[in-house]
Parts: C-alpha cells; sequence; structure tokens
DNA sequence: ATCAATGCAAACCATTTGCAATTAG
DNA sequence: CTAATTGCAAATGGTTTGCATTGAT
C-alpha cells in the first residue's frame, strides 16, 4: 500500500522529468503524512523527515519542494504568516485559516471559473483565494491569540 | 488640496487614536502618491520619501506600514513575490497579477459575498483573491519574463 | 507630564545560492 | 558517462526588535 503509493510518485516524477530520488520520494511521503489541514512549511517538514533521516539537510528540502511545487506536482500556500506552506494537490479547494489557532477549514467554491467567464482572461495560470477570520473555539472575545495576528 | 488631504489623514489616525506624526503623513502621502496600480513595498515606499527626507529609517518605515495597516488604513497585499505590498483601500477589489512583468490590474467582483451567504461564516475578518498570469503583452512565448516567476 | 512613536543598530528567520561531491538514468 | 541532484556552509533580504530618545497630546 505504501509501497505502491512510492510507485505513484515515482511515476509522476518521471512524467515530469525529474529523477527519481529517495529524499524526493521522502518529502512526498512526508506530505501525504500530515493531515489533510496541516499545510507544513518547509521547516516542520524537514523536522518530520529528520526523525529517520537527520542527514538531509534543510536546504535539500527547500530545494526538493520548490521544484515539487513548479512541477505541479505539490501546492504552495500563502497563509500569511511569513512561511510558504504546503500540500498535496488531491483535489482543487480554497482555504478558511483562523486567525487564532491557524486550523484551517477547506472551502470548495472557486472564484476562478466566475472569473474566466467574465474578463477577456489573459492566460490565468493560477489563483490564490483564503479567507481569514476566528474559528468557533477561537471567539475573538475569550482567550489569547495563539499566533500572529497578521490578517 | 493637499492641504485638505492630509487633514483627511489627520482625522482618520486620531479616530483610531492614533498620534498624528509628520512620519505617518509622510507615507500616508508617498503612499497616495503611487499610481492606483503601483502597489509599492516597504522600500519603494522608503525610497520615495528619502528623496525629501533622508533621515527617516527604514525601520520606521516598516513600523508605521504595520501599525496603519492594523488599524486598516491601508491594505497590505501578498503577491507572492517575496514581499508585503501596500495600497491605499478606496474601493474594495482584487488583483489580476502578470506573472511576468508584475504589472496588476484590478477585479472588481469579490468572491467573499458568496461564501459568507454559504457558510456559517465564523467571524470573517478578511481575505485575500489574486488571479496571477500573463498580461496581453507578455506572453508566455516571446521574450524572457522580466521577474521571477513564482506562481 | 506621560505614554506613544521614533531613531539607530543589531538581530531574526525563512529562504537561497555557490561549489564540490554524489548519484540516477 | 554526464547532467541532474545533493550536501554543506555561507550569504541574502525582507522584516523585526531592544532600548534610549524624542515628541504629540
Amino acid at each position: 500500500l505504501e509501497a505502491e503509493n512510492l510507485d505513484k510518485w515515482r511515476d509522476k516524477l518521471r512524467a515530469q522529468g525529474m529523477k527519481v530520488t529517495p529524499q524526493r520520494l521522502l518529502i512526498l511521503q512526508a506530505l501525504e503524512d500530515f493531515a489533510d489541514e496541516a499545510h507544513p512549511g518547509a521547516e516542520e517538514i524537514w523536522n518530520r523527515i529528520a526523525r529517520e533521516h537527520p542527514e538531509i539537510p534543510k536546504a535539500t528540502v527547500y530545494r526538493i519542494l520548490n521544484s515539487l511545487a513548479g512541477m505541479g506536482l505539490i501546492n504552495e500556500l500563502y497563509l500569511r504568516d511569513g512561511k510558504t506552506r504546503y500540500e498535496i494537490s488531491h483535489d482543487h479547494h480554497h482555504h478558511f485559516i483562523c486567525l487564532s489557532c491557524r486550523k484551517t477549514e477547506k472551502i470548495m467554491e472557486c472564484p476562478v471559473s466566475a472569473y474566466l467567464e467574465t474578463e477577456d482572461c489573459n492566460r490565468v495560470i493560477s489563483h490564490s483565494y483564503e479567507v481569514f477570520g476566528y474559528c468557533s473555539e477561537c471567539n475573538r472575545s475569550k482567550g489569547e491569540p495563539h499566533h500572529d495576528e497578521k490578517p
């Protein structure tokens, strides 16, 4: 089950003309191991990998994440907290992000389809759509924010 | 005309309980002087101010931009090129950003209104919606990209 | 007078890069 | 074999922060 998962990634890598290296598979696997709502940053991914492979340097993780995202195998997320986060693109969706606990929820409606109809769309490549606010548990009133608030 | 403009900002600052300082007015004025499509970053704003007031340190510009944005007097933009950009919020709008020349066009349709109807909206504070692609002039085919491409 | 805002310099932190050594195809 | 990838260490670059000073109310 995990093996065929790796095979899937091997194929996708090759399909993009990228070499299949253990480091890349490690990162892809790590990314899948995170929960769907996790959206780890480079450092968190590196931490997780370091548990088993402490020899892999952070710079390699950064470089691999960049190329995987560049090839479209994974998605980059910009949730306005200073670091780039990543997710595996199973389906196309957007996010609601809690400004206090940073928990995220999926938003399945995508505004771009509407945009494409409206405008004489000049070669749309990608887009962002995120909603920021406070989740039910993090009522603004009670309790301090757990994280910085960068709306 | 410029004087009453400054008065307007003085009022807005006071309305937020912020002190009216020459540095703040300078930055607000600078921000207005930029074209609507400019979206300067902190450094560019600092450059412009430095022409007349070279004594104002960059750190002050950063601090002021942060507090102005925090109070909602100006908007922070995250156009995925590594720096925070700013604009004065005359009307609510979104952006089409050319991945090659970084030129931006306004998108007036806002997807959040739809979201608010759909979900049991948990205290929405802000949102982002940007579309990235290539403008008419920067046809992907001809000519090198002028800037990095971070879709 | 009093607290917020500034100036200055140093620190931060995520990310990138140069180059030599490996390694996949 | 040879071009792509990795490891390592050092550099970048935007942004923040500590602290003493200045200034707005």
